[in-house]
Formats: structure tokens, C-alpha cells, sequence
DNA sequence: CACCGTCTGTGACCGGCGATACAGAGCGGG
DNA sequence: CCCGCTCTGTATCGCCGGTCACAGACGGTG
């Protein structure tokens, strides 16, 4: 219904449970019951910045998230928030509240075209009461999941802006060395003012460890930035 | 072997079984595959500040806490370190490592006198393979875990010192009104200097807010003090 | 072209909190 | 009984980082 595709439901859902078969709560499923699972839920196409679910919200669905990325993040009245976790293909979204039964703990949002694979709370858990091997893969998710929030804990309690800063900077270049990222959303990553954020930038920038140039910034010297990392944790 | 119990194994073994019964994961298991899973397990006890194991370990065991409280941290070579989690009786320690195989992501040490029922991998492994039912509680308990990582980075992100402070003393004193922590104590599980919080307690103690005495401090407006949480995260 | 919204770059200011440095107060042990 | 320990209570200083207040730069649009 999105994207004008005239294509075949059949062929469609085919496509998409193999798009899922990288996911690791689908990938060990049999083919058959994956095609039965994506039959059963429905396809869902968000453009970015577009809300999923907000903090409140009764859990009656879990999202598979088949391309894009979604972050998860709550935020007070005032206007301030706290970015909890980004999620990118694969991932499971929401499933907390959808196994306790009680309401959704945070906002969910895409953060760029994305599609998901909504699958109602019913559904979800008998096919997981049905499959143990999904079981013990939704697991290792949220274990994977536990890990980065431990991860991020750690960071934000040791590591100043700068580091919080070269960490994203590093983790968002991938093997690359360009970042696009304005600089107020890197800020608000980090939960740091965007004005401590250019300063930083720039500080680097004199010192010949970044490049900034209107296509993003440039990492020159990745060590460096590594080293402001590992200095704060203590060697 | 402890508290010099003469008491016969197997009766030992039934007490034990009785009181992971309240443990959720534990729970959800007929009462004989209890029964089997201590046989199995060995029984650990620990005095306060001992460590259980540090990260970079094998995970090559799991651990149920029966009685006593155990907290997970990570520490810098520098002296600082975050603490992620406090367990308390019926916690499932140290199940990432094992369900991965890894290594333990964080150090893990005894805050009082506790008691563990040790579990091996295998059995472990073995017993989640059998039983789905603890499978399904075991993934609450993560749920939950995540869950407390999730409201800590929020409370890390959003309240300041005084906000900290506030939440704990109310958490720690439960429905009672007495907290009994030196403040040095309360200030490492903050993360804040033992000075700072003396003095946030000096200006709550001249404003009425508790009282300080040997015994400890008297919480004798925990309104007020809900209030100061409230307040930073935007009412 | 003139206008406007978004992104960048800087300066000034100020509050919070960690670090340092002591001074007393209990308290258990030699 | 006195020494030394841990816990408490204060003061002073300096850094980090958030806020405010602008000033250009760029790109799209009427």
C-alpha cells in the first residue's frame, strides 16, 4: 500500500520474511513459520521522525523492524530528553511491555523511513510459547539490549562531552571516516548543548584531528579521538 | 557448611528449593525440577564486600541470590566506578554471560552477608531447553532488569545531585522512614562527592525535611522530597 | 533579489559539583 | 587510657558545561 507496489501479497510477505530470516528472533524460526508470523502481522511504513508509540500507550503490539532505524527516548514536559537506545534492522521493538501486559515505558520514534513488521500481542506470545528456539533468541536480544544500556550508563557516568562526543563520533564514521550529522543532533545524542559541542569540534579541528567541511566532519585522527575514550575509563 | 547447620542435605536442599520458590524464575517450575536444579546447584555463601566474580571472567555459571542483596558494577583502574544494579533475593546473576558465552561484562560483589545457589552453564542451558515456563520467566526478569537500567539512565540524564539523593534515601527506606547508610556510602551509589551530600543533607535537615541522628536519617517529609524528584523531570 | 529558516561559530556569564584541606566526634583495640 | 580509625561537618577553589545573546553563512522560496 506504500511505495506504489502493485506486487503480489504472496510474494510480498515473501520478500519480507526473508528480509527478516537476518533478523535473530526470526532467524530461528522454520521459513514456514516465519511466512505464518509475517502473514499474521501487518506491514507498517513510517517517514523519519515520525512516532511509533508514546510512554503510556497500552503494549498491545510488538515491531520487528525490517529497515530503517528507530530510537527509543523519553522526555519531560519541558522539553528535555533522554535517549535510551537506537535500534536499527532486526531489532525487536517494544516487546517489554508487550510480555508483562502493562503499558509502553518510553516514546518510540523513527529516526528515518523505516518499516515494520507489527505483530499483535496475541500472536506474539503463542508463537513464542509455540517456538522455544524464538524464546531463547528474544533473550539474547534483550541481552544484547541489557549490555548496551549498561554500556551507556557506564559512558554517561564516566566520560565527559568530550569523550561522549568522540565515542559517537567514531561509532557513527563506522570504517568510513565522514559524519553527517549536524551538530545539534549530535548534541542532543550526547545530551550536551550544541554551542559545548561546536566548541569541542573546533578545538579538534585546530589540533588537525577533524576535518570540517560542509559535507560533515572528517576524522583525521581516529586514535586520537580513541585515546579520549580509554584516558577517562582509566586508562 | 556455614552457620555450622547440621541439619541433613536433604532437608537443606527442600529449605532452599522452598525459598526460591518466591524467585520468579523459580516459580513457574514443578516443585520436583526445583528439587533437581539445587541437587544440581551448589549452595555459596558470601560476606559482605565479596566479590563473586569480575568482569572478564568465563561465564561459566549462573547464579540464583537467595537471601542478601549483591550489586554489579564496573570499575576504572583509577578508583572510580558506576554501579548498574543492586540484586536483591530471587535475582538471576550473571545469565548474559552464560547465554552467550562470553565473558562477564561487569564486576559483582556482595553488599551483605548473602547466600547463592550456584547453577553450571549446562544446567542451566539444560533446564531453560526443558522447561519454556522458565524460559518465558527468565525473559521477565530481563525485562525488568532493562527496565531499571532504562529508569537509571534516565535519573542519571535528568535529576541532579539533589534529585539523586532524594530517590534513594525514599527507595531505601521503604515504607519505613529510617535510612541507615553512612553518607560516603550514599554518595558512591550516586555517584556524587561524600561532601556534597553531606551538605544536601544539612540544608534538607535545616529546612525539616529529616532528621540526622546516630541511627542514621529520619525522613520526615517525604513528600518534599517526591517533590524535588518530580520537579526536575518536568512535573 | 529580498526574506526566512536552519546551521554554524563565538563571547560572556553563572551555577553545580568535584577536589582539596581541615577540624571535630565516636568507638574499638592494644 | 590513649591511639588511630571511620564518619561527620565546613570552607575555598576551580573546572566543566548549560544558558543567553548574537553574528555570519547557506539554501530555498515567493
Amino acid at each position: 500500500m506504500v511505495d506504489g507496489q502493485p506486487a503480489a501479497p504472496e510474494s510480498k510477505n515473501e520478500a519480507i520474511a526473508a528480509s527478516l530470516a537476518k533478523s535473530a528472533l526470526f532467524a530461528p524460526l522454520t521459513p514456514a513459520r516465519r511466512q505464518k508470523l509475517v502473514g499474521e502481522g501487518s506491514v507498517l511504513n513510517l517517514n523519519a521522525q515520525t512516532i511509533l508509540f508514546e510512554k503510556g500507550a497500552p503494549g498491545d503490539a510488538l515491531y520487528v523492524l525490517i529497515e530503517g532505524e528507530v530510537e527509543v527516548c523519553v522526555s519531560t514536559e519541558d522539553g528535555r530528553s533522554v535517549r535510551m537506545a537506537a535500534l536499527g534492522p532486526g531489532a525487536v521493538i517494544g516487546e517489554m511491555a508487550v510480555l508483562d501486559g502493562g503499558a509502553r515505558s518510553a516514546d518510540c520514534t523513527a529516526t528515518r523511513r523505516s518499516r515494520l513488521l507489527r505483530i499483535s500481542r496475541d500472536a506474539a506470545l503463542a508463537a513464542l510459547e509455540a517456538e522455544p528456539k524464538a524464546l531463547l533468541a528474544l533473550l539474547a536480544e534483550m541481552s544484547r539490549r541489557l549490555r548496551a544500556a549498561d554500556g551507556a550508563l557506564e559512558d554517561a557516568a564516566l566520560l565527559d562531552l568530550g569523550g561522549r562526543l568522540a565515542r559517537l563520533l567514531l561509532a557513527e564514521a563506522g570504517n568510513g571516516d565522514l559524519v553527517a550529522l549536524a551538530q545539534g543532533e549530535m548534541a542532543r545524542r550526547i545530551g550536551a548543548s550544541r554551542e559545548k559541542v561546536n566548541r569541542k569540534l573546533q578545538s579538534w579541528k585546530a589540533s588537525d584531528w577533524i576535518g570540517i567541511g560542509k559535507s560533515g566532519v572528517r576524522l583525521l585522527r581516529k586514535d586520537k579521538l580513541a585515546g579520549l575514550i580509554e584516558a577517562k575509563k582509566g586508562v
